[in-house]
RNA sequence: CGGGAAUUAGCUCAGCUUGGUAGAGCGCUCGCUUUGGGAGCGAGAAGUCGCAGGUUCAAAUCCUGUAUUCCCGACCA
């Protein structure tokens, strides 16, 4: 297959969109390979289809050899779809939503997990009938609060979006296996370089799901990692109890005034000031508490007070784990408006000789701490009062809390919980999810079978995402240089890119040669046959666009000349126009194996 | 949802401080030249200056509002 320069549809920039800010959104509007309809929305020009089903393809063949059955939901969906599971609520304004005609509630769909659940209770009653693993490639909707980097979060992208059913855990426990390994060989043949985290959330537990990382600057995620080979969301990231502290010779709680001190900067200061003590007080001595609202589905709000060291911030993320699915957000004035007690500021567990904070205690508003603060620690804290904190706070002898959460940031040097190590905290971006789902959507949806014995059994479930176009924009992000794009070998919209520059109607004649030998060898060849580009428009193109493999027909082509140029390496070497194809698909050879160990 | 920046030709931007009826580079069209690093000369097409009000003899420029886009944050107790 051979397709010209001079008529593919494709217009490279010179300057950089005034708009993209991450290398592949610019790289890949400047190349010709997308447009922008509308934030986070994209069209595919054909160069840019091109890359996208070879991505494709990749994902089509793997969910093959893992048994997975491909087929197909439509994007627009009845809302009814999401309602039986709540995920109408869940979703919120995530979710694109319109009326048909006649006024019926209608979404453009988010994820399909519903639509797969209840075809298969409709066609399938029966054990015998599973496991079945089925998967679509399909465009997901999503309206994103804030759409950024182009297609690394879009409102609109290809998803493959997998589902297996099965009638025990064991059975999922395969599925997901199965799902698993094939995303290794997936992102192994993307050439995206990928990490394994736990994604583990929360008190809720039961169901095992992990993610794949792809580890970026750009990305939107945290993770943590240590050398011993622990890795986690830093969601999922577990911290470790501070050793238990005797506490019987410790000082009774005293107060002090601290006018004006409302940040633990302040706090600090007036410690130092009003009660100084040999060692000088530090952030890491004051327990600050947070108030927040758990919500739920409903709207339904409960005001909680968490406590973290004075030197860490409140991860929300992170508490929100132990509340899934509830949601916790920073508690507004009318959260707190019913809770006057609480002075901002100054708020701690303890007022008057007795705990006033935890379910049961005076106030009646849950009380936690981190993970990470120990028995018998000590602390300042808020009093309770305006301008007042309080020193030698004793956890176990002042106070209990209700239980202790994951609440504090992660931070470099933190305890791996496995042991292997302290951890460091990167960003990176979410390139596909494994999730076993138990039962819960076949329950809310009452998918059944008989098994053996004729009773009826709830099926269990596992979904497993791959997010193709963000895949794509992450191969583009790991694989530019200042001048443009470097394809892998296997998803490059091309395999060679055939360039004719020079005097007289011989360059063009080899090129028109090689691109047919090229062809005729099996190779998808980009040919530069325009007329009147200069060589450095066409240079400059050929590094842009960023397909793998140049040959140049110029200046030596009518001495029988050709140069073969490697656009990773930039090596260029020169060959004979009869061995030129024959070279090429040699380094090609090399190449590929290269990429495939 | 909060904060910041931007909005002028297809693209990237200048002009606004100090109001006087619109510019550059790239791209595009035509001609000639040029052909190994975004080439040269000449000629040309192309913009209701985001939108709506206001001030003024006169507004891209000053004022008010609004929309859109991009970036940062979604936390500081």
């Amino acid at each position: 297959m051979i397709d010209r320069l001079s008529s593919l549809f494709v217009r490279t920039l010179r300057e950089d969109p005034a708009d993209a800010e991450v290398a592949s959104h610019r790289l890949l509007v400047r190349a010709g390979y997308i447009r922008r309809q509308a934030p986070g929305i994209f069209a595919w020009l054909p160069l840019g289809l091109r890359v996208k089903n070879k991505v494709e393809t990749i994902i089509r063949e793997e969910m093959a050899r893992a048994g997975a059955q491909e087929m197909s939901f439509p994007g627009l969906l009845p809302a009814e779809t999401y309602e039986a599971t709540g995920r109408l609520n869940d979703f919120g304004d995530s979710m694109f939503r319109l009326e048909d005609r006649k006024g019926a509630p209608m979404v453009l769909a988010p994820t399909h997990e519903e639509a797969f659940t209840v075809v298969v209770k409709d066609l399938y009653s029966s054990y015998k009938d599973l496991p079945l693993t089925i998967y679509q490639i399909q465009d997901k909707f999503r309206d994103e609060a804030r759409p950024r980097a182009g297609l690394l979060r879009g409102r609109q992208f290809t998803m493959k979006d997998a589902y297996s059913f099965d009638v025990d855990d064991e059975g999922l426990a395969e599925s997901y296996q199965r799902q698993r390994d094939a995303y290794e060989r997936i992102f192994q043949r993307l050439g995206l370089e990928y990490v394994i985290v736990d994604a583990q959330a929360g008190a809720m537990g039961g169901s095992k799901s992990e993610e794949f990382l792809h580890a970026t600057e750009v990305g939107e995620d945290t993770f943590v990692q240590s050398p011993g080979g622990y890795a986690a969301n830093v969601e999922a990231y577990v911290s470790t109890q501070a050793p238990a502290r005797d506490f019987s010779a410790d000082a009774a709680i005293e107060t002090f005034r601290t006018p004006g001190s409302t940040t633990i900067a302040t706090l600090v200061d007036a410690a130092n000031r009003e009660v100084p003590r040999e060692r000088p007080w530090a952030a890491v001595d004051t327990l600050k508490h947070v108030v927040l609202a758990v919500v739920d589905h409903e709207g339904n709000r409960e005001v909680i007070v968490v406590g973290v060291e004075g030197d860490r911030d409140a991860d929300l993320g992170r508490i929100e784990a132990a509340f899934t699915p509830r949601e916790v957000e920073m508690a507004t004035e009318e959260d707190l408006k019913a809770y006057p007690q609480l002075v901002p500021g100054y708020i701690g567990p303890w007022l008057d000789g007795r705990q006033v904070l935890g379910k049961d205690q005076e106030w009646g508003i849950p009380y936690y701490l981190d993970a990470r603060i120990g028995e018998g620690s000590t602390w300042i804290s808020g009093a309770n009062a305006a301008d007042t904190h309080l020193h030698s706070l004793v956890i176990g002898r002042d106070v209990v809390p209700d239980a202790r959460i994951e609440a504090a940031d992660v931070r470099d040097g933190d305890p791996a919980p496995d042991g292997s190590g302290p951890v460091t905290t990167k960003r990176g971006t979410e390139i596909g999810h494994v999730f076993q789902l138990g039962r819960k959507y076949a329950e809310a949806l009452d998918l059944r079978v008989l098994d053996k014995n004729g009773k009826l059994v709830v099926v269990t479930m596992g979904s497993y995402g791959i997010g193709v176009t963000r895949d794509l924009a992450l191969v583009a992000e790991q694989n530019h240089d200042d001048r443009g794009l470097i394809w892998p070998e296997a998803v490059a919209p091309y395999d060679v890119h055939v360039i004719a520059t020079g005097k007289g109607e011989v360059p063009l004649q080899v090129a028109e040669q090689l691109a047919a030998e090229a062809e005729a060898a099996g190779l998808e060849v980009l040919l530069d046959d325009r007329p009147k580009e200069s060589p450095g428009v066409k240079f400059g193109d050929a590094e842009l666009i960023g397909v793998p493999w140049i040959l140049i027909a110029g200046r030596n082509a009518a001495d029988g000349t050709v140069e073969l140029w490697n656009r990773r390496t930039n090596e260029r070497n020169q060959v004979a126009v009869t061995e030129a194809v024959a070279a090429l698909l040699a380094a090609r050879e090399v190449s590929l194996e290269a990429a495939g160990k």
